[in-house]
DNA sequence: CGGAAGATCCACT
DNA sequence: GTGGATCTTCCGA
C-alpha cells in the first residue's frame, strides 16, 4: 500500500509565515485556532479563545522592553512561529507564540482555551476531582499550560508540528472579536491601557469577565492602530 | 550579593 | 475583594 496516510487535515499546522506578521494581527488571527499538544501518545486540544499581544522593545509590558535580552527570554527573539515559555510567580508557566522576524522580540500570550479533545486528561492535570466549570481547565495562561502539560522543556520549539503546534481550527470572525486592556501589567504605565487583549466575545472560557462596556457591545471596532 | 517584583491562581472572608 | 503561596530572574549597590 502506498503511504498516503500522512494526511491529518483536522490538525494541519499553521505555517511559520502565519506568525511573521505584527503581534496584534497574529493575536486576533489566533482566536478560534486549535492549540495541540501531543505527549506520550495522548493528544490534548484547546480552541484558543483569548490572547494578548506584546510588541517588543517599545512595549513596557513586554519582556523585550527596551531590547532587554537575558538567558530567560532568549527564545522570545527567535523568528515568528516558535514557542516562548517562561516560569512566573514561582509556580506557573505561560506559553507565547513568537511573532514577526528574528530579533523583533514580539509575541502573543495564549491566555485561554476551550477544551476540544482530551478534556478528561486536562481535568486530571489540573487536579480537579469534580466536574470543572467553564474556564476551570484552561481559563488563564497558567491554567492553560497546566491543562496541556506544557512546561519549560517546550521553550523555543517550533510551533509547526509535534509535540506542540497550532492548527487551523475554526478562526473567529472579526466581528465576534472583542479587544481591551491587557491583564496584570499595571506596572507598564500607559502601555497597560493599549487594547492588545483579544477574546471571542461572550465565550465562557475566558480568564476573566470582560471589562464592562455598553451592553451588547463587543468593542470589536477598537482599532489597534489608534495608539 | 541581597532585595524585590512578577504577562497567576486559589482559598478565604 | 483580599492576601498568601512560592521561587526564579533581574537589577542595583
Amino acid at each position: 500500500m502506498i503511504s498516503c496516510s500522512r494526511a491529518v487535515p483536522r490538525f494541519r499546522p499553521l505555517p511559520p509565515s502565519f506568525y511573521r506578521r505584527p503581534a496584534e494581527v497574529v493575536a486576533r488571527d489566533l482566536l478560534g485556532r486549535w492549540l495541540v499538544h501531543e505527549d506520550a501518545g495522548e493528544r490534548l486540544v484547546l480552541r484558543l479563545v483569548e490572547t494578548e499581544a506584546y510588541l517588543g522593545a517599545p512595549d513596557r509590558a513586554s519582556h523585550a522592553w527596551g531590547g532587554r535580552r537575558t538567558p530567560r527570554n532568549e527564545s522570545l527573539y527567535l523568528p515568528g512561529g516558535h514557542a516562548y515559555v517562561y516560569f512566573i510567580y514561582g509556580m506557573h508557566f505561560c506559553l507565547n507564540a513568537v511573532t514577526g522576524t528574528r530579533d523583533a522580540g514580539s509575541a502573543v500570550l495564549l491566555r485561554a482555551g476551550e477544551p476540544v479533545e482530551g478534556a478528561e486528561r486536562m481535568r486530571v492535570h489540573r487536579g480537579w476531582t469534580r466536574a470543572p466549570r467553564p474556564g476551570d481547565l484552561a481559563g488563564g495562561p497558567g491554567k492553560l499550560c497546566q491543562a496541556l502539560g506544557v512546561g519549560r522543556e517546550l521553550d523555543g520549539v517550533l510551533l509547526s508540528g509535534p509535540p506542540l503546534w497550532i492548527a487551523r481550527g475554526e478562526p473567529a470572525a472579526p466581528a465576534e472579536i472583542a479587544a481591551g486592556p491587557r491583564i496584570g501589567v499595571a506596572y507598564a504605565g500607559e502601555a497597560a491601557l493599549w487594547p492588545l487583549r483579544f477574546a471571542v466575545a461572550g465565550n465562557r472560557h475566558v480568564s476573566r469577565p470582560w471589562p464592562a462596556g455598553p451592553p451588547g457591545s463587543s468593542s470589536a471596532k477598537l482599532s489597534v492602530n489608534d495608539f
